[in-house]
RNA sequence: GUCCGGUUCGUCUAGGGGUCUAGGACACCGCCCUUUCACGGCGGCAACACGGGUUCGAAUCCCGUACCGGAUACCA
């Protein structure tokens, strides 16, 4: 039998980091047996549902890349079915009428509610006591009938106990006093969670229900109901959850947007480093290795290999560098310099164009699939005029190095696509006017530059590089060139290179930190170079 | 309260009776490379919750305690 699970996110909220982790299970596991991966909204608590939440967890799962092998089930379309169950049990008397009038909802937090509620009971409650439990058939009808409110109880058998052997935690047993008639149906006719859970999985033909461990006191409940319904459960796997860093509950009302899978994709993650580390949260493959794709990850996930053990999800409310776990930032600093270039550069083209930093030119005629490494390398040993898309992917490969998230090759990196940008105040007191000197020189090395250089390859011939023709000296603006040029510059000034290397950095990116400068120089191009060696403005910030 | 789970470095984890003076990763610290740097290289700090058993031997098995978590609803 071919397997099939589902993922059943309850439409209340975006797509929670947890929830997202229990899609990535159930996705995996579908995928290493080969089966299916289905999705059920689970839309029953019309009070909290909203079309917004369904919209922002089906983004989230795109983003992650998981979509489900059949059509979405709406939980809340099934209605018909569910209540022709819970009827079905009552009419052969596996469920009974309760009449006891409805509570009025508590103002207080109904989790503390009910939890002081269950502690005032303590030891003696009897789970068996309802009233209504035992009335006659009869009488029952005729109240029904006469108009009276009702909701349906399962009639949960006096002695025995519910188990079911959970993939991860083992067998597990619970007696029958310790689980209450549990509604299916309530007062207004609109069927419980658990009841719904059971007809639908039975519907859907679920062979593996993979979820998070704050089901499995429920999944003893549904146990009960399948058996009243006379359905054969299905395998059960639990997942440990995943706390807040006093191992608390992670929430939204608490700890905001990092909770949120909508956040990462907006903050520049990679969604192929956050599924990464996302499998690393609650499962192991027995190995010291870290980084897997997503064909290893399929490959090496099974059930065992899960915890039994919560995770906490570890970042720092009032650190900015750790807003979120440090491992997944650094995941997606290691995919962002280390996976293919070919991958990357969809990526980065949406950065940005997202930040109007985009130009066409740059992929005027990228051959599909593209190596762009090999791209590179073939047009640079050929010494052959480079033209803008190989000059975009160099480019990439070169400051990639550094970043961390996709944000920063439209914010550190903006200087190499863009004539406006910003320059970090701490670089300009580092780099500059710590050296008021470079006032003067900086302007000097750019004359120097134009006496010695000439524009041509590299960096790039569509650009503005090819505005400067033959003017100038006649050396090429490369990088041994750079060298030699910036090493004597630097002795008649009798200072030293980093001075002058790093007072170039911040005029021609902004920034303190990047890749090594020679290179730098190279790829912002002679042009470009000399209008920002000369340029003031930073002086006057 | 009751029921059910869990407990290895700060965090994610390896480990399932001897190979554990407990391994890896992130973070942190130091050194190196270097024109800077959040790249890279090398190194360091740092953990078996506690108490009893069982055993020649326990991080690993059993019991208890503590702590943490989940559930306990006419929510999902």
């Amino acid at each position: 039998m071919t397997s099939r699970v589902r993922f059943a996110p309850s439409p209340t909220g975006y797509l929670h980091i947890g929830s997202a982790r229990t899609a990535l299970f159930n996705y995996l596991y579908a995928r290493h047996t080969g089966g299916k991966f289905l999705l059920r909204i689970e839309d029953t608590d019309l009070a909290r549902s909203t079309e917004e939440s369904t919209r922002s967890i089906l983004d989230g799962l795109e983003w992650l890349g998981f979509q489900p092998d059949e059509e979405i089930v709406f939980q809340s379309n099934n209605a018909d079915k569910h209540r022709a169950a819970a009827l079905h049990l009552l009419e052969e008397g596996k469920a009974y009428r309760d009449f006891t009038p409805k509570e009025a909802p508590t103002d207080a937090n109904v989790k503390d509610a009910i939890k002081q509620r269950a502690r005032e009971q303590g030891a003696d409650k009897n789970m068996r006591d309802n009233p209504y439990r035992d009335l006659p058939r009869e009488e029952s009808d005729a109240r029904a009938a006469a108009g009276e409110p009702f909701a349906i109880r399962l009639k949960v058998p006096l002695a025995g106990k519910t188990s079911f052997e959970d993939q991860v935690y083992g067998l597990q047993e619970r007696d029958y006093a310790d689980t209450e008639d549990l509604v299916l149906l309530r007062s207004d006719g609109h069927p419980l969670y658990n009841l719904a859970v059971v007809c639908d999985d039975i519907e859907m033909k679920i062979t593996h229900v993979i979820r998070g461990q704050d089901h499995l006191t429920n999944t003893h409940k549904q146990v009960l109901i399948y058996e009243a319904l006379g359905a054969e459960p299905p395998v059960f796997a639990h997942l440990p959850l995943i706390m807040a860093p006093n191992k608390g509950k992670l929430s939204k009302r608490k700890h905001g947007e990092v909770v949120s899978m909508t956040t990462y994709r907006d903050a520049g993650f990679v969604a192929a480093a956050f599924r990464n580390f996302l499998a690393l949260l609650g499962w192991s493959a027995g190995e010291e290795k870290e980084i897997y794709s997503m064909e290893e990850l399929i490959e090496k996930f099974s059930l065992d290999g899960i915890h039994r053990s919560n995770a906490v999800f570890n970042f720092s409310q009032d650190d900015p560098r750790k807003w979120t776990d440090d491992k997944a930032i650094w995941m997606n600093a290691e995919y962002i310099r280390t996976m293919p270039l070919d991958d990357l550069f969809p990526l980065v083209k949406a950065e940005l164009k997202a930040n109007k930093l985009w130009k066409d030119e740059y992929a005027d005629d990228i051959p599909e699939p593209a190596n762009g490494l090999e791209l590179i390398a073939k047009s640079y040993s050929a010494n052959s005029p480079i033209d803008s898309t190989v000059w975009f992917l160099y480019t990439v490969d070169l400051i990639r190095q550094r970043f961390f998230t996709l944000k920063d090759f439209s914010s550190q990196g903006r200087a190499y696509f863009s004539e406006d940008f910003d320059f970090d105040p701490a670089a300009i007191a580092k780099n500059l006017t710590k050296f008021p000197d470079l006032k003067e020189w900086m302007p000097e090395l750019a004359d120097r530059f134009e006496a010695e250089f000439t524009a041509s390859s590299p960096p790039y011939e569509g650009g503005v590089d090819a505005a400067l023709g033959g003017r100038g000296g006649s050396l090429p603006f490369s990088e041994p060139n750079i060298e030699t040029v910036v090493k004597a510059f630097t002795e008649e000034k009798g200072t030293k290179l980093g001075v002058i290397m790093n007072g170039a950095r911040t005029l021609l990116t902004g920034v303190a930190v990047g890749p090594s400068m020679l290179s730098v120089f190279e790829v912002i191009g002679l042009e470009r170079t000399l209008m920002r060696l000369r340029s003031q403005v930073a002086w006057n910030l």
